[in-house]
DNA sequence: TTGTTCGTACGAAAATGTTCCTACCTTTAC
DNA sequence: GTAAAGGTAGGAACATTTTCGTACGAACAA
């Protein structure tokens, strides 16, 4: 008797398994050919067979669940978007700005694409944030 | 005649690199003992000569420059901190919140480790951005 | 001098992520 | 019925990143 493979239960997505699970947080369960021709629309160019494989591996992962009922299987996400956000976010705080957010909003202040429209939603959401 | 290797000018810093970076960002120009050690006390085990190819690496790709003349070779950052982050920042805002700051910042907000302090020194950041 | 320590250079293995080819099955159009 | 279209499964090839073993030179202490 003996493990099939060591799955890590927080294995954290890839580059390209975070495009698959944009699309299917955005658009709820998807079958391969959905997500492979919003790719094809939106993002990049990518075989059809890449997609299916990318996806299979990601159940593997239990990165994503998969329905089996209909011939033309359905994948949905099996992790909650703002947690699996929320922790790649401060991954990223943590490495790239020694976990401090506000220097991350420093940076992104300071930057040319934030532009005034942004700024002014942050304002609100810090207001908002104060009325509770 | 033929080329090397072509090097793409700008080669984007994988995880590992950007470890380094940081090291050098902070520290300024060291060696290779230097960062190594620092790795290993403040990051996670690894073997001198790891870092040392991985260091060499990053030269070719123009990531940091060396100063050869004594025998422990002094290495640099070649590419600017600021500039640096804010472009991954901005790919990451762009991958993960679609290009939206303030998503990027709501999602921040909403999360525990953001604590009270943060959230006035990024008000303080927004004040100061006013009044210029 | 000789051996130990500390440095660089470099090849190659290992680990990881990505892409796609091939095989084969089911459904559908004719 | 048959061919075409559209599914899934799975292996293999590739690309990239990361790690480290080995070789070898320089400095230094005994």
């Amino acid at each position: 008797m003996k493990q099939k493979k060591k799955i890590p239960p927080d294995a954290e997505p890839t580059k390209s398994e975070l495009e698959i699970l944009q699309v299917l947080w955005e658009h709820g369960p998807s079958t391969v050919r959905f997500v492979n021709n919003y790719l094809n629309e939106q993002k990049r160019s990518v075989q059809y067979t890449s997609t299916l494989k990318l996806m299979q591996i990601m159940v593997e992962k239990n990165l994503l669940v998969r329905d089996e009922n209909n011939m033309k299987h359905v994948y949905a996400s099996r992790i909650d978007e703002d947690k699996t956000k929320s922790v790649l976010l401060n991954r990223f705080v943590d490495a790239m700005f020694n976990g401090s957010a506000s220097s991350l909003v420093m940076q992104l202040l300071g930057n040319k694409k934030s532009n005034a429209r942004e700024i002014q939603e942050i304002k609100d959401l810090l207001s908002k944030l104060d009325k509770r």
